[in-house]
DNA sequence: GATGAATGAGTGTTCATTCAT
DNA sequence: AATGAATGAACACTCATTCAT
């Protein structure tokens, strides 16, 4: 059935089954290879080595993830006053919110890889990366929030950690919920959940 | 230095730095056994095979974490209607929270190996069973509390989360936070802000 | 002198030469790269694991004579009143006897290693496979005799061991014998001896 | 339910069940201590090394049977011309056999180690080591008969083909019938089978 | 584009045996 | 009479990777 796809295409395919199946570093090239009915060699010729095949898997949606972010989070920045003025809703979470997780549904198995399967691998550490990158937005929105309010200065701590719980939500999404529908619907729950959080915290 | 320990103790320390830097499935026993400097039929004495290496790091400390967070919710369910009526404070929660951080950074190196370095052990989905465990406990305390309050029954989902997070919390401090001390402290913090959450779900 | 030979031709005249020196489990494959002059990951790109290259040296002649066996057996049970009736002589046994023979001499080395090496291995009870095997033939014809002369049935076990010193012969053979041609001639003088011991039992 | 065996048997019993399980090569000194709940320097204050302990399961038996053998054959070469003399029966040959099986049972288990199980050991040509025994004496007697009847000499091949097949038939009792009253019918059958044989081949 | 062959280091595990105590 | 500890060599097997063709 696979007799069309290209010897590269046929390759990522039986490679991403592996690397679900048993992870990064108990995946077998030579497993892969057999299944996609291709010598190792063949593999080599497209790919460098281990890391690259499963980096083909997972860079481009990983680059488009980070690209969302980025831009929702330039834009934030930019438009900041008028993000504090607006008190009344969820809105401007909810949109990237669902941006975010469509792109995730979108590239469904490659974020189920880097999340649960990345072991071993230089993207072992990729969830560190996004919340280190979204906690330094956080950060700089929340002093100039307080700033503008008068208000508290909130604990890096706990920075740090309201991050890593909006993180968290979107990895359990993956290795919990197969319909993005449902992922939305979950998410408008939690996003009032976790802003009763956040204010309880301004609240000191 | 450690020329006075006995052997199963010098492998015992071996493994767990070899467990720590490579993880279960990477970690090799010739490379324990060399820096313990026994053979590796010395290893297989005492212990069964890697498997069994690894539980004798953390199977205590599991069962005793085990041990205190059902003790804590037995108790909990006995005196269910006390603990209705009692909706002034955190206490019971800081408790409970905080004899658990405290058997967490007793042994902090074998939860350590538990939350990070077990993939490819049976332990591997350790952290899943204890949200399913105490998943179960919440469900029950949900619907009681919304029998005798009158209140709207919370979603499956939303227990689910609410647990997973906590769950995360311990992670979190295990992954991030050396310190027994900082972590009591984040504690505190994080079950405001998640009290907060839980009140603004069961308000509907 | 062995340059000449392919890797897989050196692995297999290496591997039968440590069969038959220590026999299947004591075999080491190991040793048998080693005097082939490849590393053991060579012998893997030829051969499944210890059991298949075992097989490599043993299956073709085996199923070989199994073959033989079998059409000859049919053709008898096929020609059984011809068979009957014709009194006079063993002719009928040399000929098949003679085609066993030349099969077995032809590849001695595989049944040499079949027969007294392939102990711990899937072959362990090909004599007793083949014994099974020629027991049914011998015990339908036994009857079909029997009615037809009217004459007593032999004893189940009498077949069953008739049967099996008409297959010791040829492990005797095997492993006495190393000359074709003496073993033909053996053969004359045992087919006449067990005739006689047939027709003494069928006398009751 | 061991409790009151000494060390040595219970180590004995032990062994006997797992050379039977797994043949001397794959038995485990390891296993064979665990079951009988002593540590391996146990064994080795009892038994030299494997084949000592394997020795000690079969030598005593296997002496035994020599020594019947060897009476036996002194008595006939002894009475060489009564035995001659005396055309008319099996009687002779009946009294050996049937002690002979009866050594044999009496020692079943080892018996059946010695056959199926001692590859790899000291014992591993046992059956060749009593067929050249008694080759020599059948050599002696035939030549004798051969003699006074002034008959045909009888062929150093048949003599040891006959004395292989009478050495097949213990083995085929040992390793196919429990029952030593069963072995004693089967054999006579056997013995007026070969006889006619014999005579047959006496014949020219 | 891809094959077939091969490497060399590595894996966890098992073994019979030894010996001080 | 027996233990507990340890050795050291061996085992079958797997791995990612290389490269001439």
């Amino acid at each position: 059935m696979k007799t069309d796809l290209e010897t590269r295409e046929r390759l990522l395919v039986n490679a991403k089954t592996e690397f679900i199946e048993k992870g990064y570093l108990q995946a077998s090239l030579r497993n892969i290879c057999k299944n996609a009915q291709v010598t190792t060699g063949a593999l080599y010729f497209f790919f460098e080595n281990k890391e690259d095949l499963f980096s083909s898997l997972v860079e481009v949606p990983l680059k488009e993830l980070q690209g969302i972010i980025r831009r929702y989070f330039d834009r934030e920045r930019a438009q900041i006053d008028g993000y504090i003025r607006e008190k009344n809703g969820y809105a401007v979470h909810y949109e990237i919110a669902k941006e975010v997780l469509h792109c995730l549904y979108q590239n469904y198995d490659a974020f189920f890889l880097l999340v649960t399967r990345s072991q071993g691998s230089r993207f072992e550490h990729f969830t560190d990366e996004i919340v280190e990158m979204m906690e330094k937005h956080y950060r700089t929105m929340a002093d100039e929030i307080a700033l503008q309010r008068e208000s508290v200065r909130l604990d890096d701590y706990m920075i740090h950690w309201l991050t890593h719980t909006k993180v968290d939500f979107y990895i359990h999404m993956i290795t919990h919920e197969k319909s993005e529908q449902m992922a939305v619907k979950h998410m408008e729950s939690i996003i009032k959940c976790m802003a009763a959080g956040w204010n309880e915290l301004l609240k000191g």
